[in-house]
DNA sequence: TATGAATGAGTATTCATTCAT
DNA sequence: GATGAATGAATACTCATTCAT
């Protein structure tokens, strides 16, 4: 219907905008009146679609961290190899690699909170479920969906957490000298052994 | 001296009234003025000791994670067994729980973008090295003391960033549940083989 | 006809949402659109029955107090003596009560600028008038009914406007302590000496 | 002290402001901007003297009230005869005549909800209370100041109360044509048969 | 008639910061 | 060093009203 694809086009013009303001102002310097200017749309009328700037700074944020996991899958899949470890330390080093470039998105995600993770309904959780069944390496083998889930969760978890001071701060190092490490605590964490 | 004396109080003053009240009513609730009132201050000895809120939001943070830390080990040692690695798992163990208890301050740490970390200058840092060095299972064994450093950095840092999520909003599921599986990174990090 | 009843159904459920509105969170909270979501409408319908808010507020002001009055007659009614201006007084008494006991009403009615009065158009004034005529004390014989009238209107008018004050915030006493005087005032206004 | 009187004197400044503007715009539209324009103070500085508008509101309010009652007060005496009864008759005249000369000012009293009214603690009441016992009328005689006190304050009250609906707008009639209904009202509720 | 999405003017209020005392 | 009165920029948010459907 008319009514609701333009309904939806202005949620999608008020996203857009605050996305870009958000990245080159800055959040706090952002107001709703600059987004809604920018969006071509009443002040009022952002109030028709969000409750309120952190509601429009939370959906910012997960669209941004959708795209960049899946963007980072897709990369993944670029250098591909037979190893399922492997592959996901490749995936790893996408993200670091996009934040390290992105300091204004991972500054982004911090605000609203919304650090990376894995999610049980993306299909990035499917892909990598499908991908490990069919790994040679038979990595976290025998454990049920559920530890599986749980391991990758942290593993990635891990990633971000690390990413965060390193990248914004250089805290406690640059990422790169701390990247070693952390694909070192992935293939432990992954080694039949664990 | 008297005088010396007398601006530590002021600031301590200032110090403990900001962290009762960010605690409180939080962060963005809490004002300059909120924080000298409470501090029994005038509102422009503020600004003798603090350049502005988010100043003294760092050093509220730095004060309460080092002090976490600190317990942390404490509460560790009162358990102590030969082992190193199990050790880690129990001041992990501790930490997740204090937060868990105290979703305040790990809301506040969050804000203050200070998530507990390894500081290389802790007192801390140097009590694990020593522990390690004593330890009977040769954890990390032939590392040197940097690639040590990065190690407990991230598996520290990843029970952080997994804590902050999973206490605040039970995501991706209670902490309690995500546990065995970090403290199984843990050991999996820790092992020989890794 | 069914249309018009429709029409007469929807006003009243306006002016019937408008007044519980009123009297639960006070006039200024109460926007057009909390009235016209409690009367089931949408927002544009308002407009098609109500010029603004203030017509609203007028309307139901207006019903309130015809309503006020008439239960008020009607109470006097029920202990009827003979004489006409005891009769007025139990009907101030009625009225005052109500009011006291209603404190929200009075405020509305305030708010509304129609604290209760009497009107020339109204059966209160029609039943005062006969019943006056049949009284066997002959107040206020030998004044044109216009005076009749004036004298009524200003004792009535005087009851309310000692009510407001004294109701709402005890000033300069509670009204119980005032009602003797007010008593007092219109039997000497009734007397055949006045 | 300095001070002191310079706070004094921003409060007056305010106050001033506001009844100018309250009177010349009506209170909906004057802003809380607009009265610290006129007060040529910066606007968080009303905040340092007043809650918020209705605040100030009050404060004006109560201040016109009070000195309408004192002129009126002045105006009787210049016309001053022995009449008790009399002279408060020509009080209340040179009230109503104020008020239907300064409708703005009846609306702005009704508006801060402030109808005029006798003050215990006024000079007013002392002066008529003094006034009364030197009438050779002797009204209200063997009366308590508690009963003289609430007669007075009910008969001035409707004064007011009649006034606010005749004046503004007419209704019932014009307060000319209440007035002599007023006078007589007053003049049965003194008469020494009351 | 009825709808409800869109508007955008309008305002109160906060608060970090300064500086004369 | 300490004070706290004064500042005024800055912004979120509401809400009556309209009008295309």
């Amino acid at each position: 219907m008319q009514l609701e694809l333009k309904k939806q086009k202005k949620k999608a013009a008020l996203m857009q905008a605050a996305y870009e303001l958000f990245l080159k102002k800055g959040v706090p310097m952002t107001s709703v009146g600059d987004i809604t200017a920018r969006a071509g749309v009443a002040k009022g009328t952002f109030y028709l679609y969000f409750r309120d700037k952190d509601d429009i700074l939370g959906a910012v944020s997960a669209a941004i961290y959708r795209q960049m996991l899946e963007e980072g899958y897709l990369k993944m899949c670029a250098g591909r190899t037979e190893s399922f470890t492997e592959n996901l330390i490749r995936l790893s080093d996408a993200v670091l690699d996009y934040l390290a470039q992105n300091r204004g998105v991972l500054e982004l995600l911090r605000r609203g909170g919304r650090l990376p993770k894995l999610d049980r309904d993306s299909s990035l959780w499917r892909s990598l479920m499908r991908d490990l069944r069919q790994s040679p390496g038979r990595e976290l083998e025998g454990k049920s969906e559920e530890e599986i889930f749980r391991t990758l969760y942290c593993l990635l978890s891990m990633g971000s957490s690390v990413a965060c001071p390193a990248i914004l701060r250089g805290d406690p190092e640059p990422v790169e000298q701390l990247k070693p490490t952390i694909f070192a605590i992935i293939r432990a964490a992954l080694s039949p052994n664990a």
